[in-house]
DNA sequence: ACCGCGATTGACAACGTTGTCAAAAAATGA
DNA sequence: TCATTTTTTGACAACGTTGTCAATCGCGGT
């Protein structure tokens, strides 16, 4: 690799200028400027990384770690826009998984400060409570998608509360009133808030919620979990008064719902309105018809994770401690106001 | 950040004995080595690692850039894989992508050169040709996913004519005759190699391949395809001596298949046989019943580009130049032999 | 010609690490 | 005991960069 050293031996000129140069930094003679330039350019010389920051500067490498559960892959999202922060200000992303193995997560510490990183990302697949146990971190570590029980870490979280309420009033607002409700797994943290927005709307609308239209779509614990959302959705399906519509605890539920619906003879959304939660746009928009859905906003999670660990320590205030970030409704064709 | 400077002056030790116990190097008295353990520990001194790679040693650090199109989320199971196999040596992935914008592409290996990465995976999303315009990059590049045009590179990638092969074949053996086939994008490699592959199987067969059967199941370029896999399905299904059944060019590809086929009140894999391709965990265990596909092993892809690149030049033999991953069978629920 | 000033340039140290080589200490053999 | 070998340790340089500070240059004013 080209160094500075070699570029000045070409350029006739001292180290020093040359750095100051490629720095942009100081006053240095046009005519040298132009001279030296050159012989940058026909040399290709691109400044160690390694070196710069050995020499004291903040380093421009952050750490993202993963607990990677390769079920919900558009969670990568929260990459995506972690990236995108990263980019406007010229920072990269070291990238690792811990696959939720503790020896592993412990491993990765060691390698992001063996780098120096200038801050690390936790962001976990579901949101839930995760404690990072390295308090001899001393750079940012914000959490995406997840947050402390000791609430001691911010943390970017989606407000599932607000989804729940959304897709409950969005039912309600077009007249439904009998609301089938296909959950995920109890123990998520999603699962709680979601139903607690739910009942709220419900509250809102001055309408009774049933509990006995809602039922878990899928059993088993995390990480071996099974589908049973098209049996539970054909057996509230039959019963004798029907709901008019279905809220899913995901989009793939939906799917799920969709072909139980279709096994019935029931046409959505004429016979039966469905929506769903995450916006999986290979699943919402293939359905048939599209899914109306609330969608995960991923990559604005990690967008903001990367934002607040730029920000200042000073301006993390509290208030900043645990960032909700909203869940939008993406109006498709699966629900339809009652008549 | 604790230095081994520091270390020694607790430990009373010259810095190069902190060192050398460190690395456990050469041959430290037993004693020495136990003090000065116990201030490491103390201290929480973790390595320097742009200190070591200035001083000579070789880069941990690998790059990873894709060209990330988000409709296809599983293909990050390739950051998976080459993530798995940078684990056994204890190196560490830079990763970034390109949103397949030329300018920032030249910016990343700039980047990539900059932290002297030891080689670089460039995965694309799609399989297909791409030529990485780094002549001045040294170190090893290899290809996932795509293949250079001049097949100046290792690159890795699905075999896709096998895949194609083996979709038809095991309907074929299966008694099916008429066999629909609801294809991808033409452009794509994949779909030129598949078909290939499908013609191969029936001519094997001695069954005398119907080009009328083969529809487009998506419309519009790159980049901003829509689905008229139901549509097209729907027409298929609907003619005179209608197919038994359907190899689909996705999974995704094979959901609106079975929406088709479900309108038509024709039932999987009673009335028809659905065959998919690539194993979208996230909907082929979701369609009711479960789609039998054929597998893109993104994983693996990840895994071999690694190794490819951690292998000393003199091993890439020509023969590795082009390295054909099999897609294997998944085998589910929705075909059925004909009777 | 001389002084002083700002503009331009360069010598040198330092960042934290490890390879090289020599010094010091301990162990061995006579 | 002393010479010799072996083990253990440390001084120093170097990696590529940039901050500090001093040196040099050019130029206008006296």
């Amino acid at each position: 690799m080209v160094t500075l050293k070699q570029v000045a031996a070409r350029a006739g000129v001292s180290i020093k200028t040359v750095s100051r140069i490629v720095n942009d930094d100081a006053a240095v003679n046009a005519k040298t400027r132009e001279q030296v330039q050159r012989h940058l350019q026909s040399l290709n010389y691109i400044p160690n990384n390694a070196a710069r920051q050995m020499r004291g500067g903040a380093s421009t490498i952050f750490g993202l770690m993963t607990d990677a559960v390769a079920t919900t892959p558009y969670s990568v999202d929260i990459v995506r826009g972690a990236q995108a922060a990263l980019r406007e200000n010229q920072q990269t992303l070291l990238i690792a998984s811990s696959d939720g193995e503790p020896d592993r997560e412990a491993e990765l510490w060691r390698m992001f400060r063996a780098h120096r990183v200038a801050g690390v990302v936790y962001a976990a697949m579901f949101h839930r409570s995760h404690d990072v146990g390295q308090p001899a971190f001393d750079k940012s570590i914000v959490l995406a998608n997840c947050f402390a029980s000791y609430n001691d870490r911010p943390s970017i979280i989606p407000d599932d509360e607000m989804g729940g309420y959304t897709q409950a009033k969005y039912l309600l607002q077009r007249g439904h009133r009998r609301i089938g409700i296909v959950t995920l797994i109890p123990e998520l943290e999603a699962t709680r808030l979601r139903g607690q927005g739910m009942r709220r709307a419900f509250a809102e609308a001055g309408v009774a919620f049933d509990d006995a239209l809602e039922v878990r779509g899928v059993h088993g614990a995390l990480g071996s979990e099974f589908l049973v959302a098209y049996d539970v959705t054909r057996e509230i399906l039959s019963r004798p008064n029907r709901p008019t519509a279905i809220i899913c605890g995901t989009d793939q539920l939906a799917m799920q719902v969709y072909f139980a619906a279709g096994s019935l003879g029931l046409t959505i959304p004429d016979d039966l309105s469905v929506i769903g939660f995450d916006d999986l746009r290979l699943i919402s928009e293939t359905l048939y018809p599209q899914l109306t859905t609330v969608a995960l906003p991923y990559y604005e999670i990690g967008r903001r994770a990367v934002e607040v660990m730029n920000r200042p320590e000073a301006e993390t205030s509290l208030s900043l401690q645990k960032q909700l970030v909203p869940c939008l409704l993406i109006e498709r064709n699966s629900c339809k106001p009652l008549a």
